[in-house]
DNA sequence: GTAATGAGTGTCGTTTTGGAACTATGGCAA
DNA sequence: TTGCCATAGTTCCAAAACGACACTCATTAC
């Protein structure tokens, strides 16, 4: 089964999933609601390679969860802004955070 | 960076998403809160391989989500049933399922 | 002219995934 | 008692996705 087969499932949220079950693009819009909107935000802030935070940004602007506006066109900078369609996922993720800061304190970082 | 590497992550968001953050295993928890508890009945309802399957609710029964319990003991089986950590999560499966019911209708498959 | 910035691509080797078959344990039926 | 079925996995292999890092391209800064 693939990815994209889900987006036609009978369970929304499978559906959901579809567009954003994916650990990076909960991370991606966990920044956007951060405010932040710029690719090389996103590679700072959540760590993930390049690569994938290109793929992951086209799938969410296919999907209407984002939306690509051009700041200079000169040498075609953009920002990924929120739509009303991916604000709408606010309680989605501060479900998640309020089960992280119950249920997965964070434990002391080691390696630091 | 590794899925795991996100477990100690300061947001947690990102905390979350290292134990949740995948989209077979929100499915498998999906199953659960409508009150599937067994190996072949996720492996029918989600359409994931058994392989992914195995791997996923290990995880989650380490991540104390999912509890291990015995049924038979003969043939030793098991049944795959939310610890309170777990029943935690609806909120935010609520939140995903009522997001791809107002953004994500079902289409018409076409290909069919 | 040289370096730096921002937003990606290309390459390449490693992981993870998908798909299918195989194992193990016991029940049941002929 | 041999054979088939069900459940819950595990093993194998090929294909896809991923991670790391170098590279491009346009423009501005020095």
């Amino acid at each position: 089964m693939k990815w994209s087969d889900l987006s036609d499932n009978w369970c929304p949220v499978a559906r959901t999933l579809s567009v954003v079950g994916d650990r990076w693009t909960m991370l991606i819009l966990r920044d956007c609601f951060l405010g932040m909107s710029r690719f090389e935000q996103f590679i700072e802030s959540s760590g993930m390679t390049r690569h994938i935070l290109a793929d992951r940004l086209k799938r969410l602007v296919e999907a209407g969860v984002l939306e690509r506006v051009a700041y200079t066109t000169t040498p075609k900078r953009y920002d990924y802004v929120l739509t009303e369609k991916g604000k709408e996922l606010a309680p989605a993720l501060l479900s998640l955070r309020d089960w992280g800061k119950k249920h997965l304190p964070v434990r002391r970082a080691t390696s630091a």
